[in-house]
DNA sequence: GTAGGGTTAG
């Protein structure tokens, strides 16, 4: 085995043949000073030459080794820990999750978690903190609840990887609990990160004046409080008072310049969000993103590619989200030959099996209807997470390939290393009832879903449902689903109910649901409801009901171009 | 020789 460990190194040795001299008394320092791979080869010649270090020089070795990307010398230290008693010893424990952490094994660091006989506060905050970093914040309030009710004390790490979860989730009341709890520990005194999570929290749940306060209460600050403040506010439409504080700010650095530019973004405003590009100190490739999503998000793909190309020339570096952003945009114009460009400029950086920059591609190629590509694409990525698995599914149902994408998602459900989301089963049941998949097919994934999953379904799951009931004129029982998921007042299921109607014909039905979105208001947000209608009397040559509706229609001065393209694909389209 | 855990922009 320690064989095998010295092997792990690509490169000879810096420091020459390990001496005689070297033990782990002065190897340790220089691990922990310097971590240099010339000190690292040097420890692991030790450990070969039969020198047993205890927890730890382990401990060091298996971060040094982590921070230089060696997964596999880090799994044989794993083995080592294990071979030679170690697997009790909490702190390298510890240190061999943040191994697993860094190397996006976060899977494996729960395991190891779960196999710890005596987990400490911060064993428990390296695997909070470890889901809350990947975006997995659910999981990470789960365990962050967990750790509340075991008998291990939280501090106050393990309460700002909680408010950050919360922050993202939008649940106001959990962080608002947490902050009494925090209050009631006093760990709000003398502690800026605590703060400025709290900050951050109650700005991204839309309670701004809470944000302040905790602000105006601080006794220190820093850059990151004034620049959560000056979010909060302009994430809650106060961005003239963002404005005020910024200009109180002592220091700003560059993320409160992009917040700024964000800020007039996200108001429309994109003359002040380039002036701030312009004036700003330091701008880097955030700073150009940032108006780059700003276009994509406004429907203003032409600009953004544009936009994308001033920012190539600008000398700025291009990172994985310029490449994905603008490939949104691509996707949106599909302009396959931009599309291949960006793709080669990602191979060129190395930036290709990114997943946010691979997922793009799958997307963009099989919005352009080049499914070959993203499939080729799809399958060269190494290690492929969830979102690459559903952009590859939505590809497929996307370009209405129901067996393909039922045959992905059957190897996903396989593989067992990945567990689909509400977002793979949007995509399979929109092929499902785009594609007449039988009924009893559809309905077990939505079944599969709900019981085997714990997915509860979203209204957009439920008009999938309604829309395959329709293709079969089971409209009643569609009416039903609606009732049963709790979505009697979303005018969004009625609108796809009234839909499933206008597919079978079914005039009497459509007459209810009309009423029925009258009566939500729905049908006063655009003519939907009149032009279903009045194709649906047409169809059943019911003229006089046809010329009610359009004596409305003109009252409420709907024009013939909206009329026609709202039907397009319903195959009812009526020219008045 | 005392490691191992936390916050802001896209």
């Amino acid at each position: 085995m320690l064989r095998t460990v010295s092997n792990a190194f690509p490169t000879r040795s810096h420091v020459g043949s390990t001496s005689s001299s070297n033990s782990w008394t002065t190897i340790v320092p220089a691990l922990a000073r310097f971590g240099s791979i010339g000190v690292l080869r040097a420890a692991v010649e030790l450990i070969n030459d039969g020198e047993k270090p205890d927890a730890s020089p382990l401990v060091h070795l298996l971060r040094v080794s982590g921070n230089y990307g060696y997964v596999s010398l880090c799994q044989q230290l794993h083995g080592y820990v294990i071979k030679h008693g170690f697997v009790s010893d909490t702190r390298l424990s510890n240190s061999l999750m943040r191994f697993y952490k860094i190397s996006d094994s976060l899977e494996d660091a729960h395991q190891l978690f779960d196999e710890m006989p005596d987990p400490d506060v911060i064993s428990w905050n390296s695997l909070v903190s470890g889901y809350v970093q990947s975006g997995r914040f659910q999981e990470g309030l789960c365990l962050f609840l967990k750790l509340h009710r075991s008998d291990v004390l939280p501090n106050e790490f393990s309460f700002t990887a909680a408010l950050a979860a919360c922050a993202r989730l939008n649940l106001w009341p959990l962080g608002a609990c947490i902050h009494s709890k925090i209050v009631k520990l006093g760990l709000e005194k003398g502690n800026v990160v605590v703060g400025n999570c709290l900050i951050d929290m109650y700005g991204k749940c839309a309670s701004m004046d809470d944000a302040v306060l905790v602000f105006q209460h601080m006794e220190e600050k820093d850059t990151v409080s004034w620049n959560a403040i000056v979010a909060s506010c302009s994430r809650n439409s106060k961005l003239e008072l963002g404005l005020w504080f910024f200009h109180q700010m002592p220091n700003p650095d560059t993320v409160t310049y992009n917040e700024l530019i964000d800020a007039f973004v996200k108001s429309g405003d994109f003359n002040n969000a380039f002036q701030v590009l312009l004036d700003m100190p330091n701008p880097n490739s955030s700073s150009w993103n940032t108006i780059l999503t700003g276009y994509v998000n406004s429907e203003q793909s032409g600009e953004a590619t544009e936009f994308f190309t001033k920012m190539h020339s600008s000398g700025v570096g291009l990172d994985e989200y310029s490449l994905s952003i603008v490939l949104a945009a691509i996707a949106a114009l599909a302009v396959v030959p931009w599309g291949s460009l960006i793709h080669a400029c990602a191979l060129k950086l190395g930036l290709d099996s990114r997943v946010v920059v691979a997922s793009a591609l799958i997307d963009m190629y099989s919005k352009c209807g080049m499914l070959k590509h993203a499939e080729l694409m799809f399958w060269t990525i190494p290690r492929k997470n969830l979102i690459v698995w559903n952009a590859m599914i939505s590809g497929y149902a996307r370009n209405g390939d129901s067996n393909e994408a039922i045959k992905l998602f059957n190897q996903l459900k396989q593989e067992r290393l990945l567990k689909p989301d509400r977002f793979t089963f949007l995509n399979l049941l929109a092929v499902c009832s785009h594609c007449e998949v039988p009924m009893e097919v559809t309905l077990g994934y939505f079944e599969m879903m709900i019981n085997e999953y714990g997915i509860k379904p979203s209204v957009e799951h439920c008009c999938s449902i309604i829309r395959a009931m329709g293709q079969r004129g089971e409209v009643w029982q569609a009416k039903n689903v609606i009732q049963e998921f709790g979505f009697g007042y979303d005018g969004v299921a009625w609108r796809a109910l009234l839909g499933a109607c206008s597919a079978c014909k079914d005039l009497k039905a459509a007459k209810t649901v009309a009423a029925k979105m009258i009566e939500l208001g729905e049908a006063d947000k655009d003519e939907y409801v009149y032009i279903v209608m009045s194709n649906l009397y047409a169809y059943h040559e019911r003229w006089r009901e046809v010329s009610q509706i359009r004596k409305i229609m003109r009252e409420k001065g709907v024009t013939k171009e909206v009329g026609s393209s709202w039907i397009q694909g319903q195959n009812v389209a009526v020219q008045f």
